[in-house]
RNA sequence: GGCCAGGUAGCUCAGGUGGUAGAGCGCAGCCCUGAAAAGGCUGGCGUCGGGGGUUCAACUCCCUCCCUGGCCA
């Protein structure tokens, strides 16, 4: 009895999306819905993408994976630098793939920027420069803090008044795009976006409460600790050194601290909870902006909340 | 029991020749167009341990009591 999206005849195919902030059970939610309604899920974590990231990461584990087809993740190599831009292009063409066989395509993810270059598109920027990169930051940190503020003053002026003069990575940015395309960002921008096509999207958000999800945040950074987070933080960094990007991220950053002997096992635990829930927060101020959520109040792993996301994925797939 | 150091925002602590106080973190809200698990912005009246005294005015000086830590008995 699982309905496909062919039985919908003409009408666009349907893609869900589930957000969320970390450790809200976004996981177990795809799981059910995948197994219900024949679907194939697509990652969009940024970190999860990394292989050799597992511990530290919440991405599913090779049992869940069993249950349903996943796709973008354990992706790509440790050295390797992913960017929006390529993730919603291979996002993208796993979605075409996955409407290929009639699957029901489930987005899975808690990185804002990813879900927004995925479905409202970016802007027909430049990709980064590495060197010009090194060079402006170089330059900052010389020459003062508004340093990178006052040349994007003079190339685009618009741009440089939305964009706080702290904000040195979104500085960077903008200074790079108007450098390397000769234009004004604020002009590239105007030109719109490229949104995705050919879906009708479901969106399900996942709302717990707070105080109970910041709870369930500081369990599972214990148990990642307890699972060896520290020791897969060392054999990265033997292996890969500190230029695998991910090492920078929740957990491993405070993990490293750990190895640097900066923190005790303890304090490290405690500083990457803290960063987890601040993370959590931030991404429900993101996903709140987010057009047309369809809003859980409750975890992903809680059957009544399962039974809404099913019963709601069912309504929009019959219409 | 004696001596010393403390008791100031949820936490860690600044401060003041007397004019009712601040910083970091937390917490909350927000921003976000190729590093985003990154980066940034905004928000602080709190019996300045209790009581009494001096003073126009005390959190700041004096007395006393309570509590915490250390040292000595």
């Amino acid at each position: 009895m699982s309905a496909s999206p062919l039985s919908i005849g003409k009408r666009e195919p349907l893609l869900v999306v589930i957000l969320g902030p970390t450790a809200s059970g976004k996981t177990a939610l795809s799981l059910a819905l995948a197994e219900k309604f024949n679907g194939e899920i697509v990652n969009c974590d940024s970190v999860a993408m990394y292989r050799e990231f597992d511990v530290g990461t919440a991405k599913p584990s090779v049992e869940e994976r069993a249950r349903a087809p996943h796709h973008l993740v354990d992706c790509v190599d440790p050295l390797q630098h992913v960017t929006a831009g390529e993730y919603a292009r291979d996002a993208r063409r796993v979605l075409a793939e996955i409407d290929g066989r009639k699957h029901l395509p489930i987005v899975v993810g808690g990185t804002g920027l990813y879900l927004r270059a995925l479905l409202e598109g970016l802007f027909a920027g430049p990709q980064r420069s590495e060197e010009l990169r090194t060079r402006l930051r170089e330059r900052a940190a010389a020459r003062g803090s508004n340093y990178l503020h006052r040349i994007l003053s003079r190339l685009d002026p618009q741009a440089a008044e939305k964009i706080h003069e702290n904000d040195v990575p979104k500085l960077i940015r903008a200074i790079e795009v108007c450098l390397a395309s000769r234009q004004k960002m604020t002009e590239l921008w105007q030109q719109g976006r490229d949104r995705l096509q050919g879906f009708r999207i479901l969106r399900i958000g996942l709302d717990p409460d707070r105080a109970a999800l910041y709870e369930r945040i500081n369990e599972r950074a214990r148990r990642m600790f307890e699972h060896g987070l520290a020791e897969e933080t060392k054999r990265l960094l033997d292996k890969y050194g500190d230029a695998a990007l991910p090492l920078t991220s929740l957990g491993y950053k405070q993990a490293v601290q750990h190895l640097r002997g900066e923190f005790t096992r303890e304090q490290a635990l405690q500083a990457a909870q803290q960063a987890h829930r601040n993370y959590a927060k931030r991404q429900m101020t993101w996903f709140r902006r987010e057009p047309d959520v369809h809003w859980l109040r409750g975890f992903g792993d809680d059957p009544t909340i399962a039974r809404q996301a099913i019963d709601q994925t069912e309504r929009s797939l019959s219409g």
